[in-house]
DNA sequence: CTATGGACGTGACAAAAGTCACGGATCGGT
DNA sequence: ACCGATCCGTGACTTTTGTCACGTCCATAG
């Protein structure tokens, strides 16, 4: 019997495959978790034999779970994800995940992942893979990232310049250099273009 | 028996509940689809009893499949969301849509909403329309919403005011109210805010 | 040791974005 | 017809953003 954890903050697909998986002989779901706390909590806990982590999550994300999870326990983890971006897989196979799963799969796909994931195989979507290989590593410094995340929710200079205690002018700048390392031309462009690859 | 179609573009979420319903004794989806076009063309098609649509679709959203299908056959439509706003629901209500569910619920209340729905009555989301009761209408015109959605990438004034035909001291002008209606102090967040409530 | 290169920080300058006051068009109400 | 209200469009004016040239610090290689 594999003993299955799930965690997504959407109820409505969390629930559905809890039904769908308790409908396989096999398979035990012993835990469904709104939130990476919860996730951690749980599976810290009942200890699974996999877990079934949404990326996309309130609090810790998915990889971030997994991260945890697999340094404490003898637990395996299978990332789920809407968009699967090439920065997330490195991110994630970087942070001991075994299984990595984009939601465009359909549902009876999941239960054959579970197995051959609670077989010890790693199973990593032929898709997302393909688009890993064509390495798009992120171009951009640490502290470019830095004012990239601060700078997300359409602040000014000035803001983002007192959040990380520096001049306005040193902002600009490093934006400066953001916007020529993306090629574009504004700083919501840049946001827009770093979130699609995945780099914050 | 209740013949139902089901769109939406994630896969998984699609398969699973096009599964959990396939279990129903009393409910037949008879059909899947992936995007909107398909979605209106198979309803037209079929003429299902009930359609389930995604809100969140590439190329037609659900309410406006609802719109289309409703207008041409006897078919009623239920539009399940992600984030339930509710200038959404207002939408989807002047739409003909009989049914509004987030995706926050479980799937097990999938099928009562279907019986329901097919049966003659109108279900909406209680959580849902509490929200919608503290009415937050659109402060927006139609041209400011334009020029909204046209810069929603980032674009600049010189970009948006190409795509629509305007000078640039009109477009800035537009912005500006914009930013005073919405109380922020970049395009930016105006952007965030509108997209927040569910205006654009 | 030094020099070469990278990341970080800063201030002066040009180009945007945002503000303001104004004119014209349209639509209801009187 | 008149008035008021509202929305659209425009150009002058200020503030913020983006660009550039420069200096510092630190690591690594010659």
């Amino acid at each position: 019997m594999i003993r299955v954890l799930i965690a997504d903050d959407e109820g409505m697909i969390r629930s559905a495959l809890a039904a769908l998986l308790r409908l396989e002989p096999d398979i035990d779901v012993v835990a469904e978790c709104a939130d990476g706390e919860q996730a951690v909590a749980a599976a810290l806990r009942l200890e699974p034999d996999v877990c079934l982590l949404d990326l996309e999550m309130p609090g810790l994300d998915g990889v971030e779970v997994a991260e945890r999870v697999t340094r404490a326990v003898a637990t395996r983890c299978i990332v789920i994800t809407r968009h699967a971006r090439p920065g997330v897989l490195r991110r994630a196979l970087a942070s001991g995940v075994s299984g990595f799963l984009p939601k465009s799969r359909g549902a009876d796909e999941v239960a054959a992942v579970i197995r051959r994931i609670a077989a010890g195989e790693r199973y990593i979507d032929s898709e997302v893979a393909a688009d890993a290989l064509r390495d798009e590593r992120c171009p951009l410094t640490d502290r470019e990232l830095d004012i990239l995340r601060a700078g997300r929710r359409g602040e000014t200079t000035g803001q983002i310049a007192r959040t990380l205690s520096l001049a306005p002018g040193t902002v600009r700048n490093h934006v400066s250099a953001i916007l020529a390392k993306l090629a574009v031309s504004t700083r919501q462009q840049a946001v827009l273009t770093a979130e699609e690859a995945g780099w914050i």
